[in-house]
DNA sequence: CAGGATCCTGTAGGATACTG
DNA sequence: CAGTATCCTACAGGATCCTG
């Protein structure tokens, strides 16, 4: 019982432990969503520099969350996709945009109770 | 179209900002889970410091996300429940349980292939 | 386009000791 | 028990410029 309470929080830092960067979800995401350059993947994360997207996706890609393939032709061209593990991070990434979404709601209601009832 | 895709990405950059701490979720899950007392939540997360437990409380406090009581009786007790904007987060944290289990399991598989191997 | 090289800073988080 | 107070530092992450 306990028992297994302590695993479960084993793996939900484990999880943090991989996941648990300002970047590393929303680039998953956005890999996920079918962005394949690197220019690409920067310019669907506003605030994202190049030294920070670089960072990630290079251990991403140690970590198999993502290939990287390039096809060297001129202009190079490099293409990230999504691995199978990566994808299997889907439940997570929806669970937190629906929670996400949820809670602006909460945050706007909030917002106008107050604006009221001034 | 894109229009969604980047509000799904504030969403989920939103959550992030709320959980995105080393200690936020676990303490969360902890509390979930049925602990109340500071040094209860204390020793169920392994690691922690009381410093961090303290700081992360009183912020999570301050958000709703959790309610503070104080019987003030002598010995002082006091109790942190869990407010239903932290439960909300249940979800997302049962995702990431279920995902940092199938990750040990990938690691183990691994790890036994890379043995058998050599 | 796809990054690498540098420089810089805040702050998350750790260690330790103390209090009512 | 339920914290607070200090002190400390590694590193995440930002800004900027540069290269093949």
């Amino acid at each position: 019982m306990l028992r297994n309470q302590q695993e479960e929080l084993r793996a939900l830092q484990d999880t943090i432990y991989v996941v648990g960067s300002k970047w590393r979800l929303p680039i998953i995401n956005s890999i996920c969503n079918g962005n394949k350059r690197f220019r690409e993947i920067e310019r669907s994360i506003p605030g994202i520099t190049t030294r920070m997207l670089s960072r990630e996706l290079k251990e991403m890609e140690l970590n198999k969350l993502v290939k990287r393939t390039v096809y060297a032709d001129s202009p190079v061209l490099v293409e990230y996709t999504s691995t199978g593990y990566c994808k299997s991070l889907g439940p997570v990434i929806a669970a937190m945009i629906k929670w996400g979404k949820q809670h602006k709601k909460k945050i706007l209601e909030k917002r106008n109770a107050e604006e009221t009832s001034e």
